[in-house]
RNA sequence: GUCCCCAUCGUCUAGCCCGGCCUAGGACACCGGCCUUUCACGCCGGCGACAGGGGUUCGAAUCCCCUUGGGGACGCCA
C-alpha cells in the first residue's frame, strides 16, 4: 500500500505508416522506463484521423514491435473505440464553461490567423465566439477555454523546466465539426483514463505539453510527467526521410539485421552509461534511466548500425544463427540447407559478413550441389597454368591426407610453387569464389568427397 | 514572423548539475602498420572537437549574458 504509483508508459503511433526508426526510440526509451521500474507498458494507436489511418499500418507496427521484442502489457487500445468516452470529457468541460462552442468558417480563421501574422504575432484564433455564449450548430467546433494570463510550467525529465506564456496559447478544438474528438482531447482523456504516469515522446511534442497539462488541470487530474527525447536526423542533419536509406524499421530486417544490434543501436541515440558501447536487452533495462538522455538531437548512422549488427553476429550462437539464416537462405533459393555444412560453415563466416543478407551470401557455395563460378575467379584463377595444380591436388586427396594443412603445404613445395599460387586456383574450384576462409577450412566444411568432386569439375572443365 | 528548445572530434557520445584530476576520454568512420594463401577478424598507431564574444573566478568544456547556428511548434494531422 505505499503512496508512489506505479510507473505506467505508453507508446501510442498513429497508424498512419509504418513503425519509423524515431518512433521505434521512443517505444523502447518507454518500454525500457516501465521494466526498469517493474511498471507496465501500454500500447495504444491513435487512430481519431479516420482517413488516413489503416489496418495494415496497425499490424506492420505490431510487426515491428513484435520483431524488436518490444512487449506490451495493456493493449493495443485504439482510440476509435473510445469515443463515448472523449464525448463525455467534452459534455463535462462544456458544464463547467471549460469549453464552448464555436461558429467560426475555416475561411474566417484563416483570416485570424493572418491578421495575428501581420501584427507580427504567432498565426492563433482570437477567440472570437469565446464569450458570445453560443450553442451546437451545423459546422460548430468546441474549444477548450483556456486562461488569458500567467503561465503553464512544468519540469521536463530530460529538458528541465519549461514555461510557456499562456496568452501564447491559443483556444484549441476539442471536437470537430463532423463530431469527432481531437489528438489533444484524446491522448489527455486516455493518458488519465489508462492511469499513465510518465509521458516520453519526441521532442516535436514540447510545444503541445502546456496545452495538455491544461487540458488535464480542466478535466479535474493530475497531468504525468513528461520527458520529450530529442529527435533523430539523417544524415545531413534533417529530418529523416527515404533520401537517408530505410526509415522503417522492418526494411531493417529484411536487410538482415538482428534486433538485438537494433536495440543497442536505438538505445545509444541519445542516451549513454559512460563509455559503455554494447549492451544487452537486460542491461538496458538495468540501466536505463532518463537522467542520462541528452538534450540534443543525433544523427542515425548507418556504418554504426552496420558495425553493432557485425558484432551480434559474431557473438550469436551458431545454431540460432543458423534459424535466422532460413528466410536469407531462400531467398538465394536455398529451400533446404543442410544443417550439418551450415553449421561447420558459421564459425568461418560471421567474421566477414556484417549482415545477414551477407551471411548468407558467404555461405551459399557450401549449401549448393555445385558451386556457381563467379566470372572473374575463373578468369583469374581456372587456367591452362592452374589445372596441373588442381590436378596434384586432387591425387593427394584420393591418397586421404590425414593433416590437410601440412599435407598441402607440402604439395606446394613439391610442386615447387608458393603457396599463393596453389589456393587460389583451390579456391576458386572449390567455392567460385576469389575469397573465403582459408583453404583447409573450406575442405574441411566440404569433406573429402566433395572436395575431390569439385576439384574434378574444374579439372575437366579446363579441357 | 512569433514562441519554445538545443549547441564537445565527420558521426554517436563521456565529462557539464556539485568549476581545478581535461595537454578533453571512448566508439564508428577514415588513414598507416602488424598478422596473413584470398577476403575478413584481430592487434598497434595516427588524424580529429569544447560555435563565437563578453563576463564571474586564483582557475571554465563545466556558472551567467549576448551573438551566431540548428531544430521544433504555431491545422477541424497526430
Amino acid at each position: 500500500m505505499s503512496g508512489t504509483p506505479r510507473v505506467k508508459t505508453r507508446f501510442p503511433p498513429s497508424p498512419t505508416g509504418a513503425l519509423h526508426l524515431g518512433g521505434a526510440r521512443t517505444a523502447l526509451f518507454n518500454w525500457l522506463f516501465a521494466r526498469h521500474h517493474g511498471g507496465s507498458f501500454v500500447f495504444r494507436l491513435e487512430d481519431t484521423d479516420r482517413a488516413r489511418s489503416k489496418d495494415e499500418y496497425v499490424t506492420s507496427i505490431i510487426d515491428a514491435m513484435a520483431w524488436l521484442g518490444m512487449n506490451y502489457d495493456e493493449g493495443p487500445f485504439y482510440q476509435s473505440k473510445r469515443n463515448e468516452r472523449y464525448l463525455a470529457a467534452i459534455e463535462h468541460m462544456l458544464g463547467n464553461a471549460k469549453a464552448y462552442w464555436c461558429h467560426c468558417s475555416p475561411e474566417d480563421l484563416e483570416a485570424q490567423r493572418a491578421a495575428a501574422s501581420a501584427a507580427g504575432k504567432k498565426p492563433m484564433y482570437s477567440g472570437k465566439c469565446r464569450e458570445l455564449g453560443l450553442g451546437q450548430a451545423k459546422g460548430a467546433v468546441v474549444r477548450f477555454r483556456g486562461p488569458l494570463d500567467g503561465a503553464t510550467v512544468f519540469d521536463d525529465l530530460v529538458k528541465g523546466p519549461i514555461s510557456v506564456a499562456n496568452n501564447e496559447l491559443d483556444d484549441l478544438i476539442l471536437l470537430r465539426s463532423d463530431g469527432s474528438p481531437t489528438y489533444h482531447l484524446a491522448v489527455v482523456v486516455d493518458d488519465i483514463d489508462m492511469g499513465i504516469t510518465h509521458v516520453i515522446r519526441g521532442d516535436d511534442h514540447v510545444s503541445n505539453t502546456p496545452r495538455q497539462i491544461l487540458l488535464f488541470k480542466a478535466l479535474d487530474a493530475t497531468p504525468p510527467l513528461f520527458a520529450h527525447v530529442p529527435m533523430i536526423l539523417g544524415a545531413d542533419k534533417g529530418k529523416l526521410s527515404k533520401r537517408h536509406g530505410a526509415t522503417a524499421v522492418i526494411d531493417y530486417e529484411t536487410e538482415g539485421f538482428l534486433p538485438a544490434a537494433m536495440l543497442n543501436m536505438l538505445a545509444r541515440l541519445g542516451w549513454s552509461h559512460g563509455d559503455q558501447e554494447i549492451f544487452s536487452v537486460q542491461e538496458l533495462i538495468d540501466l536505463f534511466s532518463l537522467e542520462h538522455v541528452g538534450k540534443s538531437p543525433s544523427v542515425f548512422d548507418q556504418d554504426k548500425l552496420l558495425n553493432l549488427n557485425h558484432h551480434y553476429i559474431q557473438h550469436t550462437d551458431i545454431a540460432k544463427l543458423a534459424d535466422m539464416l532460413t528466410p536469407f537462405l531462400r531467398n538465394l533459393g536455398i529451400e533446404q540447407p543442410d544443417r550439418t555444412t551450415l553449421l561447420a560453415a558459421l564459425p568461418h563466416l560471421t567474421q566477414r559478413a556484417r549482415t545477414l543478407v551477407e551471411l548468407a551470401h558467404w555461405a551459399e557455395p557450401y549449401l549448393l550441389d555445385e558451386p556457381k563460378m563467379e566470372a572473374e575467379a575463373k578468369a583469374k584463377f581456372l587456367t591452362a597454368e592452374s589445372k596441373p595444380l588442381l590436378q596434384a591436388a586432387l591425387d593427394l586427396m584420393e591418397s586421404q591426407p590425414p593433416q590437410l594443412e601440412p599435407a598441402m603445404k607440402e604439395l606446394a613445395k613439391a610442386l615447387g610453387v608458393k603457396p599463393g599460387a596453389l589456393f587460389p586456383p583451390l579456391r576458386a574450384a572449390l567455392t567460385g569464389r576469389q575469397a573465403s576462409p582459408g583453404v583447409y577450412e573450406v575442405m574441411a566444411i566440404l569433406g573429402s568427397q566433395r572436395v575431390k568432386k569439385r576439384l574434378k569439375q574444374a579439372i575437366d572443365s579446363l579441357r
